[in-house]
DNA sequence: AACTATTTATAAGA
DNA sequence: TTCTTATAAATAGTT
């Protein structure tokens, strides 16, 4: 074979390879870049050596090109599986959103509110359940309160035989003041957040 | 200028300018083909002429070529609004999972379960919102139980008077047997579904 | 679409 | 990678 004339197959020498392949991607990028301004065409060159590196040229830019083609092939692999994916996590945000009302809706009727909605049997359970809530909530106490005070006597016995401030751990151990309900709900975030309230506008729009 | 060499710029006449796309557009395709071949390196070609029509060329097949393009460029307007806006949902799924786990541990104590972390303050003011709770309720029920008895009294005037059936209505609306806390349970979705727990893992997964 | 004069690309060697 | 040079390939303008 003369000088200057190859056959189109794999080049082994990987030397050999490599300068051809600077050389022709580069010949590549410049008739793809003539042809852009020649005939006023979006064109877009994707390569990737055959270490992986990547070479890219867009006349306008890759993601102006790329959107272009899937928007064009909308049956596109690329586009479904995203797509998917969004539809999913969309139909996931917005079963949870359901259950969120839900159980809002519950513990709003635990603590006594939005009762109207309720028929008579419906509200006979509520109280079967509350009044069993609150008898495990009283016995707990209880035997919380009982614990704290046997272990305020234990520190107090402690803290009189080595002589240091008891009066200071047992204000802390016990406080007097009630804060009332309020700090419970603050705690235990009863009260719909207004973002949870929206999440669902932004999930799904 | 002599016979062969042209500027590159746009060239101007339309049919000229279509030959020009056919001859070199071919060639490039060539061109990506042969480098494809040589070099072993994966590439793609995208062209949309001036008219707005598409021609491509992929060594492999364009979903490849794109994919691979994607995730080595992670930067990538095209991903990263899809990207963005699957990091949205899954954050927002995250969020609302905590809501909900923080709903059903509420809803749990407010029927007096999982009490064991609550301090003996947190207990208190759990024991006032379920007091508060229960008498809401109760006067409720108090209020329901009014209604349906007037209600009753108001249809059994007009039974007697018109000579229907009595006894099966009230039977209907007056029900004397409980069928306890599960039903409410049930109704109310208090239980946590088995599909909500594993939610997180199959969002974020 | 085919022809042809030229330009351009590039294989091989340095 | 970068130059040089011989040659192959591409292509602008024409038919």
């Amino acid at each position: 074979m003369v000088k200057g004339k190859i056959a189109i197959r794999k080049i082994n020498c990987s030397k050999s390879r490599q300068v051809t392949f600077f050389k022709r991607r580069t010949g590549l990028m410049k008739k793809a870049k003539e042809l852009s301004i020649l005939c006023d065409a979006e064109i877009g060159v994707i390569i990737f050596s055959c270490t992986g590196k990547l070479y890219d040229y867009a006349s306008t830019s890759m993601n102006s090109v790329i959107e272009r083609y899937n928007n064009m092939k909308q049956d596109n692999q690329q586009q479904s599986i995203t797509s998917a994916e969004i539809q999913f996590l969309r139909k996931e945000a917005e079963s949870m959103m359901q259950q969120l009302k839900c159980l809002q809706e519950c513990n709003r009727r635990l603590m006594g509110e939005e009762l109207s909605k309720l028929s008579l049997e419906d509200l006979k359970n509520l109280e079967n359940v509350l009044e069993m809530g609150l008898k495990n909530v009283r016995s707990r106490k209880d035997q919380s309160f009982m614990e704290e005070a046997r272990e305020l006597k234990r520190k107090f016995s402690a803290e009189t035989s080595s002589g240091k401030e008891m009066s200071k751990m047992s204000a802390q151990a016990i406080p007097d003041k009630d804060d009332g309900p309020e700090r419970l709900l603050l705690q235990l975030s009863l009260q719909p957040k207004p973002y949870l309230l929206d999440a669902q506008k932004t999930a799904s729009g």
